[in-house]
DNA sequence: GTCTATAAGAGGATAGAC
DNA sequence: GTCTATCCTCTTATAGAC
């Protein structure tokens, strides 16, 4: 496990953003932890905004990765059966990295002042994308009739998105993590509840 | 409405500390909108930390005594009804004043390093008088079996406070306040999903 | 009660040596 | 790449006049 001093310092930063928050967080406090002065953090980034928002894109960007690198996405299968792999497996990858997760939900419950607008640009940049994803699932399964075409795409991916929204949420809150059986025993509950019916 | 220097101050002061955070705020920016010169504020207040905490206390205890007044809770009705009765009428008080709310959950969620430890204190101190208040009801419907008692009440109030605070939290999420036709609603199907059933 | 003045220190960022 | 030294600004808080 190599780690440069670029990354030790993306690290000791992504910690101190996330605890302390981005005001609160200074850049000395930061290369201490590194090993390193100050100034020196400046030679990798011209700034602690630009600090910031690089962890910030590098999240989003490690998870929508993450899960456009589903086989089971690519594969022909049925839609529904998709998408509750695509919530399974945003749960599991959320569980496993809580920290990340909940660095994001505090930076857009609370976004810091001087980064407010590049904050909200890099969030409907990344949303869009995680929309998509979920917007062409919905629509395969409206086309074969297995969701009511009555009812509009965007509501589909409201109810979705804040369905696993409040369950990350909850993860975060309560530091527990949602167990397998669990996992598609609340998904039955939604799919049931809140696309076939209503 | 008469508004004394020291309220003026408290309400700018609770406007900022909620949108721009506690350590991104400043003694200075306070007393500008209250029209008052930085030093002044030290005579009212001796730190901004007691200044914050005088804040986070009356938010709760405006919120307690609230509860308390319920005219219902204090007559002789099935401890059931009165159970939806404080449901309905915490929701009702929470989308009145929703920034409260989104003030109690920015620093519940997010402490500021140097007040974490009053903080929680006083925290402890506040839920215990709301989890009586509820713990109360719970007793009364197992008492006359409107609720199975082979369970316990401690797992009872989690499932009633994780109800109600993820619809305080949708609700500040969301910034739409909940109807009071869903109110029901959603009070029915908790109701039998989670205190009836399981 | 409110002001002016100021102490005392923290924090972001740069210049320039090595 | 990393350092020392330093600049400049912002911030909490106090002293003491009115």
């Amino acid at each position: 496990m190599i780690s440069s001093t670029k990354e030790k310092i993306r690290y000791a930063a992504f910690k101190l953003f996330l605890e302390k928050g981005y005001e609160a967080t200074n850049i000395r406090d930061v290369c201490q932890e590194v090993g390193i002065k100050a100034s020196s953090l400046y030679f990798y980034y011209k700034s602690k905004q630009e600090l910031f928002l690089s962890i910030y894109d590098e999240i989003w960007s490690d998870m929508i990765r993450f899960i456009e690198s589903i086989e089971e996405l690519k594969q022909d299968i049925s839609p529904d059966i998709k998408l509750y792999t695509l919530f399974k497996s945003t749960i599991e990858y959320c569980s496993k990295d809580m920290a990340k997760l909940k660095f994001l939900l505090r930076y857009h419950l609370f976004p810091p002042e001087d980064i407010i607008k590049m904050l909200r640009d890099k969030y409907k940049f990344w949303t869009e994308k995680e929309n998509n994803i979920v917007s062409d699932l919905v629509k395969d399964c409206i086309d074969k009739k297995i969701l009511r075409s009555e009812r509009n795409i965007t509501d589909y991916l409201k109810e979705y998105f804040k369905f696993i929204n409040f369950h990350i949420i909850e993860m975060i809150i309560s530091s527990i993590k949602i167990s397998n059986a669990e996992i598609y025993s609340l998904w039955l509950k939604f799919w049931n509840c809140n696309f076939l019916n209503q």
